[in-house]
DNA sequence: ACAATGACATAAG
DNA sequence: GCTTATGCCATTG
């Protein structure tokens, strides 16, 4: 069976272009609400060549949280924003207007069989 | 098995 | 709004 971070990259690669989600929402949809912290984790240790848009996850806040110099805020930034997601003034992105909606969880269950 | 780690979340000051 | 402190959990050494 896949491991969490298999799961987590299957989940994200489900985000259409101009959304965004959580860390704590993936985890959610995963079945594991506490695992935000390894979701935020398995994104880090993607690989660029990667086809998971990591960058369509931010934290809870609608705010960009990496601390990571090579994928830094302002690369992350430049991405959503050339799929069409607005920042305010204040660096933060409306969940109402870009926030994903997730996916049913039977559609879930398919992807992680 | 144990301890450390990390792109989180939440509550409190 | 910002800074700390605490809880959480899969992965790694």
């Amino acid at each position: 069976m896949p491991g969490f971070f298999e799961r987590v990259y299957r989940l994200v690669r489900q985000v259409p272009p101009g959304k965004v989600t959580s860390y704590g929402a993936i985890a959610r949809m995963l079945g594991n609400p506490r695992a935000a912290r390894t979701v935020g984790w398995a994104l880090h240790s993607t690989p660029e060549g990667s086809d998971v848009p990591w960058q369509r996850v931010i934290n809870s806040q609608g705010r960009i949280s990496t601390s990571c110099e090579e994928h830094g805020q302002g690369l992350q930034r430049a991405l959503l924003e050339e799929e069409g997601v607005e920042f305010d003034e204040r660096g933060y992105v409306d969940q109402e207007r870009f926030g994903w909606e997730g996916l049913p969880w039977p559609e879930v269950e398919e992807l992680m069989q």
